[in-house]
DNA sequence: TTGCTCCTCACGTCACGTGAGGTGGC
DNA sequence: TTGCTCCTCACGTCACGTGAGGTGGC
């Protein structure tokens, strides 16, 4: 069962790919958000793919939707739970367990939906507001010619 | 000339109008992003339509866009400047120092636009990951329901 | 040996939250 | 006089930034 690929990286290359700094992972490591998959004999933290993966939506959580790191947390293991459910299919807990869970995130899931469309529409409109000044601006530009081309 | 109203506002009513707290804007008042209209004789400050109007033009700069205070500080001076150009219309400042802010003014625009944009597909595609994981969630329902109906 | 990156404290910063202790207007 | 809101310190908090001083692998 070798991984898609098994390489490490150490805490500067794991925070370039994910754009951050090394003192963030180090916070998130603290919080319990993300932890290093190994550690080399010198005791450096050495990050895979998987932990990557898990900053990026991290960060996407906290900039897109400017969630506290608390709530990101929540949202986390909440996945988390999710993914074992698939990952011991049958053989693990009931099904009505299951059901339950499932259920939990399709709750947290139509509840994300809602925040992101809010914040869609507050963002859309927040454009249209650009678009007109900018439009007002242009009008002032074209006074400022014209009155510059029949002067007093 | 009587402005639309001249209604004056406590710290507390101000705040609650714009959606935060006395607090904030104490502390918006301290970086120089949103003075009081005005004094009353026991030291309290009183607020008019105008700064709730800046306050909450603030808090759309910091929820909305993610901004921090002082990028928010220089976003206010530079709106201010076009305000003042506007008010002064021929009798203030040269044709030329007026075009220029107005170019200088419709650059900002233009970035800000940008980054409305950026900000709208990142919420977009969120959407669409979103809405795709809650059809795999409803499959995998789907399959818990069908597994039940024909037990082993 | 020289760089480079890593390590752990630990203090600094930004944007407030949250009392402590006291004053002012209906 | 009793509430309510206001005032000014001033310390606490969250999410890191930024050195200080030292160790480890090419």
């Amino acid at each position: 069962v070798d991984g898609v690929t098994d390489e490490r990286y150490r805490i500067g290359e794991a925070a370039r790919m994910a754009g951050v700094s090394t003192r963030t992972l180090r916070y998130y490591q603290e919080l319990g958000l993300v932890h290093p998959a190994a550690s080399s004999p010198g005791g450096n933290r050495l990050y895979s793919e998987v932990e990557v993966v898990r900053l990026r939506r991290i960060i996407e959580l906290r900039e897109v939707m400017g969630l506290d790191l608390g709530r990101i947390g929540e949202i986390l293991r909440s996945e988390d739970r999710l993914d074992e459910i698939r990952a011991e299919a049958a053989k693990g807990p009931t099904s009505r367990r299951r059901h339950e869970l499932i259920l939990e995130a399709l709750e947290l899931n139509a509840h994300m939906q809602e925040q992101v469309a809010e914040k869609l529409t507050a963002l859309q409109s927040y454009l249209d507001d650009l678009t007109a000044t900018a439009a007002r601006y242009r009008g002032l530009l074209a006074e400022l010619d014209a009155a510059e081309a029949s002067p007093a």
